[in-house]
Formats: C-alpha cells, structure tokens, sequence
DNA sequence: GCCGGATGGTAAG
DNA sequence: TTACCCTCCGGCG
C-alpha cells in the first residue's frame, strides 16, 4: 500500500537490514542492468524517505532513486547462509540486492535508477512538506493551500503542497476534520487546518508503524482495539459508496476529483 | 483459476 | 487528456 507511511517503513527496515553492508546487486529482468552494475559491491551509507520517494546512498557516491508508483513492491527474504541459493526471482524483478542474511527484490516501480545530486534537488523541490520527517514545515503547506483554487480534495493529493498522502489517506483526512472535499483549498480555515496537518502526522505514524492505512477509532466499528481489524473496517469513507456512514448513517459518496475516486459523507463534510 | 481494479506518477500527444 | 507501468488482492465462478 505506497502511500507515504509504506515508504518511510521501507526505509527503516532497508537502513536496519542493509546499511553497512556490502551487497551484490544485478537485476534480474534486465531494465536496470547498468545501475545495478554500478552498485555490486558496494556498501549501503543510508537510506532516506521523502513523501513517496526513496533514496539510498552508497559508498561508491551513487544514488538509488526509487519510487514504486501503484505498482511497485519490495519483496525481503531472509537467508540462513551466505552459500544458500538464491530463492527464485519473478520475470519482472528490476532490482535485487544480495547481502549475506538477507536477499531484497524491486518488482514493477514507476522510477529505480541512478541520480546525480542535481537530479536529486530537483526532485526534491518539487516536493512539499512530508508530515513524516521532522524537517516538515507546515506553515509551507498551509501558503501552498492559501495560493490554490482546487479543491481541497485534489490539493491533498498534490505533493507539491504535501508530500506522501494518496488517496485512502486524503478521502479519510477530510472526513474526520469533516471538511467538504470540493471546497477551494483557500477557503480552508486556520483551525480547520491545524486539525488536519495534525491528523496526517498521526495517520501517517500510525501506518508507518503498523505497515497498514487504519484510520477509525475502533470505538466507531465496535471494536476494542485497531489492531486486528478487517479490512471492511478499517476507513470511515473509502471505498464505502453506498454503506451507511459509521457515525450519522448517511449513504456514503463518491465521485471524481483529480481523477481518483473521492469518497465523503455529505452530512459529517457539509459543504 | 480468471478478471478487474487500485494506495501513483510520468511522458507522450 | 490518454497510455502506460505490469504489482497484488478481492470477487466471482
């Protein structure tokens, strides 16, 4: 599920297994075979998330870009002896990093290649602020927001005014600080604003550390705690066209907005 | 077992 | 605006 909390997670987990490693590193489909040339051998400096971009520094300067778009996973498996054979690969992995415990396969990303500093920046400034890094400056999303006619709903998904929030992420923030999706981004208010930039970091966290999008108090779907639940239960908004809201029972919404499905309450987000 | 859809973004037209 | 990338998952049979 690659919205931001997915990648942050990845990194975590990348930079613990793998950092201070030297690692084999080929490409098993083909397309990334001169990159992964360039990086066999080399060891792992660090590894860092920004909204839905990864990059991976490496002794030898280089570094990897990875973004996995809606497709892209990344697959780890352990190994118990550096002499193991290699489990096997599908047609389509584009990146594979041996280490001596721990085999780490890219399989359908939008972008894995090989940046130069210059292409890193400009890649990164076309980013806004990413509720997951402790660099994030809110007051640079709430100037993005006050400079934009778009709705409010298709500004969530714009990283440039944030970074790492798709579309489960927008649809659930909106219903619970019960803002109309349509309404212009500039038109938000202050204290509506605060509510929501808090509840993207809190979101986010939440699914960073528990690799899934949960949103609901589990008080709202009967339950104890929001470990566990059903995928059904999970969001308050998404994917729910038709089923009665969770807390006024009003048939959920949906229509489109940026080209992705939007779903809202129209009584809990009045316009 | 098959089919359709999706958490995303880029580049072509 | 449309095509594409080519993954996994859930619904259906």
């Amino acid at each position: 599920m690659p919205e931001g909390h997915t990648i942050h997670r990845a990194a975590r987990l990348h930079r613990r297994a793998l950092r201070g490693r030297p690692v084999r590193a080929d490409s098993p489909q083909g397309r990334f075979a001169a990159g992964a040339a360039a990086l066999d051998g080399c060891t792992l400096l660090d590894v860092e998330a920004h909204g839905k971009h990864l990059f991976y520094r490496w002794s030898s300067g280089d570094t990897l870009h990875v973004h996995l778009g809606l497709f892209g996973k990344f697959r780890t498996v352990a190994r118990q002896h550096p002499d193991e054979p290699l489990p096997p690969t599908t047609p389509g992995t584009r990146l594979r990093l041996v280490a001596d415990d721990l085999v780490l396969q890219l399989a359908g990303p939008t972008d894995c290649s090989l940046m130069d500093p210059v292409e890193e920046d400009r890649v990164k400034a076309r980013l806004g602020p990413d509720p997951l890094r402790s660099d994030a400056d809110p007051e640079a999303m709430w100037a993005a927001l006050r400079r934009r006619r778009i709705p409010i709903g298709a500004a969530l998904l714009d990283q440039s005014v944030v970074s790492g929030i798709g579309n489960v992420y927008r649809c659930e923030l909106l219903y619970v600080i019960g803002a109309w999706p349509g309404r212009p981004a500039r038109e938000l208010e202050r204290d509506e604003f605060d509510a929501l930039w808090s509840a993207g970091e809190r979101f986010l966290r939440a699914g960073e550390r528990s690799g899934r999008i949960i949103t609901v108090d589990p008080t709202d779907v009967g339950a104890r705690s929001a470990a566990r639940l059903p995928a059904g239960k999970r969001h308050y908004v998404y994917r729910r066209t038709g089923l009665p809201c969770r807390r006024c029972a009003t048939p959920v919404e949906r229509w489109e907005v940026a080209a992705r499905w939007m779903y809202a309450c129209p009584v809990c987000q009045p316009r």
